[in-house]
DNA sequence: TGCAGTGTTGCTTC
DNA sequence: CGAAGCAACACTGC
């Protein structure tokens, strides 16, 4: 589920983490991708992947779209995206005995410290799949539970040609107003959701998200665009800058699986105003609509049928 | 108990 | 060309 505020956070938490360590060791128990697609099944195809980044250094680690890119020395890189059930977990991994080679780590509560104050008694533990650790004992896991996320080695020069599918980012400074709509009016045909969540149009916006944006701004997740009026489009922009920096703010959405780098929650599942809030009245100021939940381009679209206008 | 629901991406099909 | 549908996967909730 993480969306643009989630894989935010994660990316700025593990940048200050880890930024200067050195990977000494790799272990995974799935498919772990490389560009060329070698599909990681089993130990041998592992270890070309984990050959590759041993030794290596992190030189940052930043966000483009829904993915996190640890940039490592030697013009190597590391891109992670999510999916639906997919977080990284930091820590120190304290076991009596030194973990080598790949041989699966046992993550019991017990034996894992989250960095700062949080949950000891992380649920997700037991979906463990892949871990890194460092030189100085730190250690970086990917829970997922659903098995969908995925690691891709890169090399960094030929990243940026990767990156040329996605669309804007929605927070940047160039992405203005002017810039925003005539994206928007690329597409005549469609659904206003279905593009918001489009990643070659924007980046990093999913369905919680443009849910709410388009709750806050009094628009109908069926809505034509090229049919939206000016003043509506110019809502929803406002909203979309607003609650994806609100959520970045509150450190997430953790309604589902998703958790910080140290095991603790985010909050903006306490901000829901549609998503997943399916036979609730509307919370707008004098509303009486009560929140509906419909299939709108093969997702589920939740909204307020009386003051979302559907143009 | 069984099966729909959960959401992201990419592939296939129409 | 675009859209629609589905697979990948595993657990939850009705």
């Amino acid at each position: 589920m993480p969306e643009l505020p989630e894989v935010h956070t994660t990316a700025t938490f593990l940048d200050r983490a880890l930024r200067g360590k050195i990977i000494t060791n790799a272990w995974s128990d799935y498919h772990v991708k490389s560009v060329q697609k070698i599909g990681i099944k089993d130990s041998k195809l592992f270890s070309v992947f984990s050959n590759k980044i041993l030794g290596k250094k992190i030189l940052s680690v930043t966000r483009r779209a829904k993915n996190i890119l640890f940039r490592l020395s030697d013009n190597i890189s590391i891109v992670a995206h999510m999916k639906m059930t997919g977080h990284f977990l930091l820590g120190a991994y304290r076991r009596k005995k030194e973990w080598v080679g790949p041989i699966p780590p046992t993550f019991e509560h017990e034996e894992w410290i989250p960095t700062e104050r949080g949950d000891l008694q992380n649920p997700f533990n037991r979906f463990i799949r892949f871990v890194i650790s460092f030189s100085d004992g730190t250690t970086l896991a990917l829970s997922d539970l659903r098995r969908f996320a995925r690691i891709e080695f890169f090399d960094t020069l030929r990243l940026e040609n990767e990156f040329k599918k996605f669309g804007h980012e929605p927070l940047e400074k160039s992405f203005t107003f002017t810039v925003y709509k005539k994206q928007i009016l690329k597409r005549t045909t469609g659904k206003i959701k279905t593009i918001l969540m489009d990643q070659s149009i924007i980046a990093g916006i999913g369905n919680i998200y443009s849910d709410e944006i388009l709750y806050s701004a009094d628009v109908h997740p069926e809505s034509n665009p090229s049919r939206i009026p000016h003043a509506e489009l110019k809502k929803i922009y406002t909203a979309m800058r607003l609650i994806l920096k609100k959520s970045i703010r509150l450190g997430g959405d953790s309604m589902s699986d998703y958790r910080k780098p140290d095991g603790t929650r985010g909050e903006f599942q306490n901000c829901h105003n549609a998503y997943r809030r399916t036979g609730k009245p509307c919370k707008k100021r004098n509303c009486s609509g009560i929140i509906t939940r419909k299939k709108v381009g093969g997702r589920s679209a939740h909204f307020c049928p009386i003051h979302q206008k559907l143009y």
